[in-house]
DNA sequence: GGCGGCAATATTGAGTGCAAAACAATTGGG
DNA sequence: CCCAATTGTTTTGCACTCAATATTGCCGCC
C-alpha cells in the first residue's frame, strides 16, 4: 500500500454545469409543476421533453423517475408520466403528515438557528410580503413559491437531511394539492402566519413556535376544497 | 358518450410476472441489503448485476436509480453504485427521524386497528420470538427482517401512504446502520418492546404506545457504536 | 346510424454500441 | 528504491434502434 497518497491536481469537475443533466431536468420540471405552470395530469412525453431539452430520451426517462419517486409525476406502464393529480385522500395524506413532521422540525430549527439564519428568515419574509402585495398571475406564482420555501428553510436550519428531504418532498405535493384544491389560491390569505412562526423562533419559544405550526397547517387545509375535482367527477361517473 | 361502456375483457396483465423487471430487482437487492447480505460500501456494478439477472443494464440502472433515492445506494458519477455506509451522522438523523415520525405512526395506527390487525401483529410476534430462539447467522437476519417488519406493519395500519413510504426508507436505513454500528448485532436484544408495544395498541393507549415507542428507538439506538468505522477512518486517513 | 372490430400511428420499454471517464498496471525517471 | 507519468482496461453515460403496447381513425355490419 503506498505509505503517501498525495493527490496531485484536485481532480477538478472538468465542467460543472455537467454534473447531470437528468437532475436539471429534473429541477426544471419540478419548478415548473411546483409553480404550476404544468396543471396537474398534463403528459409529459420523453420525445416532448427532450427535445425541448435538447437530450435523448433516456436522459428524460431518468428525470421523470426522480420525479415519480417524489410524488410530482406519475407514470403509467406503457402510457407515459402525467403531472400527478393526488386524490383528496392523498391530499388530506399530505397535511397529516405535515402535522405530524413540521412540528418536530421546528423545534429542531430552534434549537440550531444562529442570528444569521433569523436574519435570513426576516430577509426571506419581507420578500414574500412584497409578493403578496403585488397582482399579476406571476407573482401569485413567486408568493406561492416562496411560501413553500419559508418551510423548506427551516427544515434546513433543522439540520437533518432525511428530514428534509421528507419536507422538500411534502412541500411540493402541497403545492399540487393547493392548485387543484385551493379555492383563493394563496396559501397565507389573511394570515401572517410566518411572520408569527419567526417570532416564536427568535424567542425560541417551542411550544408557542408548534403550536403556530399546526394553526398554520390548519390555515392551509381550511382553504381547500376537497370535494371531488370537477374533472375528477367527470372521470369517475364515466367509468361507473 | 356512449350508453353501455362494456368492458370486453378485463385488459388481463399479460402476464403478472412481467410487471416491471426493475422493480423486481430493487425488491431484490432491497431485501439483500437490508438482510446483510450486501454489505455497506459493497459496488454493484452494472453489467454483474444485470449478468446475474439476465437483463440488460438499462433495467439495472433503473433499479439502482430507486435504491439511490431510498438512500439504500450510493451512486457517484462515473463511478458507479455502492450500497451505502452511512456515516454516525446519518445515523444519528435516522433515529432523529424516527422519533419523530414514529409516536405519530403509531397513534394512527391504535386509532385504525381492527381486531383483525391486532390478531396479524400477534402472529407476527409468535414468528420474531421464533427466529429469535433459533440459531445461526439465517435466523439472526430473519429476525431483524422481522423485527423491521413490525414497524412497517404499523406503518401500513396508519393507512397513510406518504408516512408508509417514509417509515419504509427509515426501516430501510435503519437496517444498514445496525449492520455497520450495530455492537450486538440484533436490535431488540434482551427487549421485549415489540410486544409491549402491542400491548399497548391492543389496549388503545395512545400515550402509552408513543412513550414506549420511544424507549424502542432509544434501546436500538443504545446498541450502537456510533465512533467512527474502522474503514471509514482508514480511508479518511488516507485521502487527508 | 351507431356499435364493434381492425388497421395505422404514436409512444414507451428495453437492448446494444460508442465515446468518455475512471481505474489499474507498467515503465521510465529521480 | 520510490515516485510519477503513461498506457491499457474496465465501467459508466448516453444516444440510437427495434420490439411491444396503447391510442386513434376507419370501415363494415347489425
Amino acid at each position: 500500500m503506498p505509505r503517501t497518497m498525495k493527490i496531485a491536481e484536485p481532480p477538478l469537475p472538468s465542467d460543472p454545469s455537467q454534473e447531470d443533466r437528468a437532475q436539471a431536468i429534473r429541477d426544471s420540471l419540478r419548478d415548473a409543476i411546483v409553480d404550476r405552470r404544468l396543471a396537474p395530469g398534463t403528459k409529459l412525453s420523453e420525445a416532448e421533453v427532450g427535445t425541448l431539452f435538447d437530450v435523448s430520451r433516456t436522459v428524460v426517462r431518468a428525470a421523470l423517475q426522480m420525479l415519480a419517486f417524489e410524488g410530482l409525476v406519475r407514470v403509467e406502464r406503457n402510457r407515459g408520466a402525467f403531472v400527478s393529480d393526488p386524490t383528496p385522500e392523498e391530499a388530506l395524506q399530505v397535511f397529516a403528515s405535515r402535522r405530524l413532521i413540521e412540528p418536530g422540525v421546528i423545534a429542531a430549527a430552534i434549537e440550531r438557528a444562529t442570528a444569521k439564519d433569523i436574519a435570513a428568515f426576516r430577509r426571506h419574509l419581507e420578500e414574500e410580503t412584497r409578493h403578496k402585495h403585488e397582482r399579476g398571475a406571476q407573482a401569485r406564482r413567486a408568493e406561492i413559491k416562496a411560501s413553500g420555501d419559508f418551510h423548506l428553510m427551516l427544515a434546513a436550519v433543522a439540520g437533518n437531511a432525511i428530514l428534509q428531504k421528507f419536507m422538500d418532498e411534502l412541500v411540493a405535493r402541497s403545492s399540487l394539492v393547493i392548485a387543484l384544491y385551493g379555492r383563493s389560491g394563496a396559501s397565507s390569505c389573511g394570515h401572517n402566519d410566518h411572520a408569527d412562526l419567526l417570532d416564536a423562533v427568535e424567542a425560541r419559544d417551542v411550544a408557542r413556535a408548534q403550536a403556530l405550526m399546526l394553526r398554520h397547517i390548519d390555515h392551509i387545509e381550511a382553504d381547500l376544497d376537497l370535494r371531488a375535482s370537477s374533472s375528477l367527477t367527470l372521470r369517475d361517473a364515466l367509468s361507473l
